[in-house]
DNA sequence: TTACATAATGTTATATTATAACAATTTAAT
DNA sequence: ATTAAATTGTTATAATATAACATTATGTAA
């Protein structure tokens, strides 16, 4: 579970914005959508994201670019993140596996380093696509 | 095992010097690096890259926007990758675990989806960091 | 070996993603 | 109230990546 931050005004509503949105949103989509609100400037965007990251109220989607709320709730640990990536309709998924977690929690390389931040993309074709 | 494939000579010349670096290579330090090899615009440092990484010889570092060679000859699927990276000096290390590349491969999301392709990246200290 | 399709190259321009630097303002904790 | 820390606003610019189009090379089948 987070921790409770109360979000400053432009977190507030570039979370809002992200946590409507059916998929994924990218910076310069954010700061188009929220220039009536007075947000002007990449920097401001880039800024809140940051932020928003940092405490594990949204997740970067890296192999897109791209930034979704977390809708995670067993979510333990801010940066231990999962997805599924559809590659034909771009559908992007969170996925809460506890087993994949403590798997991948628990994994150990061949120094014996275990990793508790670890970022996992899979990809293929969602339901809808298959 | 990769297919054998035999790289233009654009393709050639950027796999040997990604091949060669201790660290995963940028694209615009790639261009740097092969301009007195005729190489002269970041469209053929990226065509080549993308081929590259097709063909499985070479890897993106999703979260770096990196490249490296790959050196994992047990790697069955391209674009099944995971990899460390150490959150203090950015050395990356590829990881070539037979237990997680099946526990991933086998992984069914909670519509009982399975996928063949993934990427994934461990954070943390690297053994000098630690 | 010619014809044809496919892939790769070269080139210019431009789109997209992200940060540097600095001043001003707000917030939270003494 | 004072002050440190975080956030904001702003301009400029850096870094990453692709569009569009003309040309050349390569592989394959008749």
């Amino acid at each position: 579970m987070h921790k409770e931050h109360t979000l400053t005004k432009n977190q507030q509503i570039i979370f809002d914005l992200i946590d409507k949105s059916p998929e994924p949103m990218k910076a310069y989509s954010i700061l188009f959508n929220v220039q009536k609100k007075g947000i002007k400037a990449p920097l401001q965007v880039y800024r809140a994201l940051d932020k928003l990251v940092e405490i594990g109220k949204i997740h970067k989607i890296e192999s897109r670019n791209a930034f979704i709320a977390c809708h995670n709730s067993s979510c333990q640990v801010a940066n231990a993140t999962a997805f599924s990536i559809c590659e034909v309709c771009e559908k992007v998924t969170e996925i809460s596996s506890v087993g994949l977690s403590k798997y991948l929690a628990n994994f150990k390389d061949k120094d014996g380093m275990k990793y508790s931040k670890y970022n996992l993309e899979f990809f293929g074709l969602c339901k809808k696509c298959r």
